[in-house]
RNA sequence: GGCGACGUACCCAAGUGGCUAAGGGAAGGCUCUGCAAAAGCCUGAUUCGCCGGUUCGAAUCCGGCCGUCGCCUCCA
């Protein structure tokens, strides 16, 4: 079987070749930086990465460029309320973005532009879209003529015909030739602050949101890029009218892949301040959610479908980190024993079906839910190698890569191992074990307590005592 | 109103015409254990929202109904 992606613009499932072989240049919708991202958001971050992570696991190079959108309504009205400038503002929101990305163990890309930083760029693509006919100007604005595209709506599958033209929507302080028509440049206005407006040849003012994608994404990319990504809602009227920009400006081809993610919904509704099923990350790390475990939850229902979020799903993806998580501390322990030094046969037939169960997930439009079905049929038979006591070093060893392997897709697993043991801690696990000894099974589980409260985890194993910290 | 998605066990979820309907979690039993923990084994949907239809054969295709959810200009 070979790559398959469900791409937006035939809503079809279709096999994937980069324009490059073997190289793929992606560009994932990143954040509007005027808060801090929710669970909804990072649904679809953690997704990205695990698509760049996925594709190189698959042997391809990825280029991943995420834009931060640190320019429009939303950052303009934040920056006015608390009296700051722009950047002073969004600034803030770019950090905390990244302290998220971290958390949740996300792979950097190799570019996160900022829309502030292109804004040459973005001049360029109107100067080019004015001299192909596609703009007008009207209340100090530019604005792009729907009109003048005529493919104006293959992505989102407008009905054109809805379109009225020459009307004036009430609720619109601008001229426009049609409703649909959008804004490339946002002519200055009473009131906006001087941190967030520049003077360009087209004039005093801002770039209209979208155009800022379509800048930085040929910048860094090319003018034609593999794949764009983002969530359902960016289909229109965002990525549509990327499309329109920067096919409008080129006469190429802009994205020969579109994929989009659904969205992540709370207890079967809508994420909503008002409802109270808001969440960050920070706020489920108070309540003692592990990040590991969101993350497992975000990759155990494929992108496409809707993802309810609850509880006790989290519970859920909680044990099943930590069975993983046990697995390989198991086959570590094993691979560093002594014993025969040779791989048994059956070892390697176990890991390539596994592998093959796995990279067929993967490549069936990134179902990761199949994936892990792969993963943990796998685990079943690893642990019943383990535990029949006839398993080589050696043989722990592989299983051990083909786990981490698939780990690096996942990226679940803890972060490589905590340096030094913790001489305090080992200390008392000796005083445990000496009391153990003597019988003495108070004073042992007292000490056990003293531990766990410290978050740190203990297992009495034929082959000793196993530590571990609560992550 | 227009467009679209979804409905598989207690929960999550794979599966898109044909072997015994993956996998995870939770639950119960057993093994191991001072007790735990971890791990293993076993148990668990004659059934895939409901009703019809097509077919030798459908969770999978078609029609209807019911239910849930989303998008329709700045929400990932």
């Amino acid at each position: 079987m070979a790559l398959k992606f469900h791409n937006t613009l035939t809503r079809s499932l279709v096999p994937f070749t980069p324009l490059t072989a073997g190289k793929v240049h992606l560009y994932t919708c990143g954040p509007t930086v005027y808060n801090r991202v929710h669970i909804g958001n990072l649904r679809t971050f953690v997704w990205e990465d695990v698509l760049c992570r996925a594709l190189r696991y698959l042997g391809f190079e990825t280029v991943q460029v995420m834009n931060l959108t640190d320019i429009d309504d939303k950052t303009i009205r934040g920056a006015i309320q608390e009296g700051i400038t722009l950047k002073e503002f969004t600034a803030r929101h770019v950090e905390t973005f990244f302290e998220d990305l971290a958390t949740l163990n996300v792979s950097p890309a190799a570019h996160y532009p900022r829309a502030t930083d292109h804004i040459p760029e973005m001049v360029e693509i109107v100067k080019k879209l004015t001299e192909r006919g596609h703009t007008y100007e009207s209340d100090g604005s530019i604005w792009f003529r729907i009109a003048s595209f005529p493919s104006y709506g293959k992505l989102a599958r407008v009905d054109l015909s809805s379109m009225q033209r020459g009307a004036r929507v009430a609720d619109d302080e601008y001229e426009k030739e049609d409703v649909r028509d959008f804004a490339v440049w946002k002519g200055w206005k009473e009131g906006e602050p001087e941190s967030a407006t520049w003077t360009t040849e087209l004039g005093k003012g801002r770039p209209g949101w979208h155009l800022e994608c379509s800048a930085m994404s040929m910048k860094y990319l090319g003018e034609t890029l593999d794949i764009h990504t983002g969530a359902v809602d960016n289909i229109f009227p965002h990525h549509e009218n990327e499309i329109a920009q920067s096919e409008g400006a080129t006469g190429k081809e802009f994205v020969r892949y579109w994929l989009h993610a659904e969205h992540l919904i709370v207890d079967g509704e809508k994420m909503a301040k008002s409802k109270g099923n808001f969440f960050t990350v920070p706020d489920l790390l108070s309540r003692g959610h592990s990040p590991r475990a969101i993350r497992y939850l975000f990759l155990s229902v494929p992108y496409r479908q809707k993802l309810n979020f609850t509880f006790e799903s989290l519970a859920a993806a909680a044990s099943a980190v930590a069975r993983l998580e046990s697995l390989d501390l198991r086959l570590g322990e094993r691979a560093r024993s002594t014993g025969a030094s040779a791989i048994e046969d059956g070892v390697e037939a176990k890991i390539s079906s596994f592998q093959n169960e796995f990279r067929e997930g993967l490549e069936d439009d990134l179902n990761t839910a199949a994936a892990l079905g792969a993963l943990f049929s796998f685990v079943r038979e690893a642990n019943a190698d383990l535990e029949s006591g006839q398993l080589s070093p050696a043989g722990a060893a592989a299983f051990q890569r083909a786990l981490r392997g698939a780990d690096s897709v996942l990226g679940v697993l803890p972060k490589a191992e905590a340096g030094l043991l913790d001489s305090e801690i080992q200390a008392k696990i000796d005083l445990r074990q000496a009391a153990r000894k003597r019988r003495d099974f108070a004073a042992a589980d007292a000490i056990r307590d003293e531990l766990a409260a410290l978050g740190i985890t203990l297992e009495d194993t034929p082959a000793g005592v196993r530590w571990r910290r609560k992550s």
